[in-house]
DNA sequence: ATTCTAATTGCGAATGATTCGCAATTGGCG
DNA sequence: CGCCAATTGCGAATCATTCGCAATTAGAAT
């Protein structure tokens, strides 16, 4: 069964960008693919380089262009994981989910489950406000590192 | 009744600031006291800005170098809203609180209540998951610009 | 009060992520 | 196959924030 609303393959993300009048290109199409592969949040620096792999010849500047137009789309997400300095980015999934990052190891979990839309709920009923994004970034001691110390 | 977790006054701050070694000089004053004062978040430039309004030679570096002891000593609070450039400080308070950033006219909220503890105490007992600090930010229309559409 | 010294400052230059301008390239419709 | 606006690569520009360092200063000791 395959979702309309996430352009899970790389012909799903070619017909969406054409639909918008967009070209499909190689910059575009590695940028995908590489976050299509990686699965978790990169850095722009990251996906860079994991394009360059792919293709030597493509910019960074590229690069942004491509997350720029694809965040525009909602088809990726970009994120800023606790006091960071660089961005990092994901393909968009339709179910919203939070950030818990360990500040012992390290990691980065992706938390999926009610809570986005507990708040949503929340403030629509109790302030009349629409939500359109949520930006939730937990950080803390993960189950291991808190149990280790 | 003053409360001795938030450190409300000038004095507080200094001996604050003193207990732990640290100097009590004019860049953090001023910086303490014009935060104080807004009661709402800033930008570094704001707050230098408003600093200079006081004493014009302190450089904006002392402003940064003053938020970074405050937000190291809990004092005060960094924040980056909503996919923007630059951060955002604030009083330290001791009830958590989150952002409602309007799409619409730009105003930003303070919502107090039971979320973040709900969060916290939700991460805790289904994730084992110590939490530090919730960075919360919701970005959507308040009920004005929603209902005024 | 005066002295001493490490903490702190002001200044300007450095950084690092992201953006921009622009000429050269290219996707995709006809 | 050819056109032409969209897109790219490249390098320079931004912009918030940080750093190095010599000069200044808070505050403990005298």
């Amino acid at each position: 069964m395959v979702s309309r609303t996430t352009s899970e393959t790389s012909r799903d993300m070619a017909e969406a960008l054409r639909r918008r009048g967009n070209r499909v290109t190689p910059p575009r199409i590695h940028v995908w693919e590489v976050l299509r592969d990686a699965g978790e949040h990169l850095t722009a620096e990251e996906i860079g380089r994991r394009v360059n792999d792919r293709d030597s010849s493509i910019n960074l500047s590229s690069v942004y262009r491509s997350l720029a137009l694809f965040a525009d789309l909602d088809m990726v997400r970009e994120s800023n994981l606790a006091g960071d300095d660089a961005a990092r980015w994901e393909l968009a999934h339709p179910d919203e989910h939070f950030h818990l990052v360990c500040t012992g190891c390290g990691s980065v979990d992706h938390h999926r489950g009610s809570l986005v839309a507990d708040i949503r709920s929340h403030l629509a009923s109790s302030h009349g406000f629409v939500t359109e994004q949520v930006e939730l970034v937990v950080s803390g001691l993960c189950r291991e590192c808190h149990e280790g110390s």
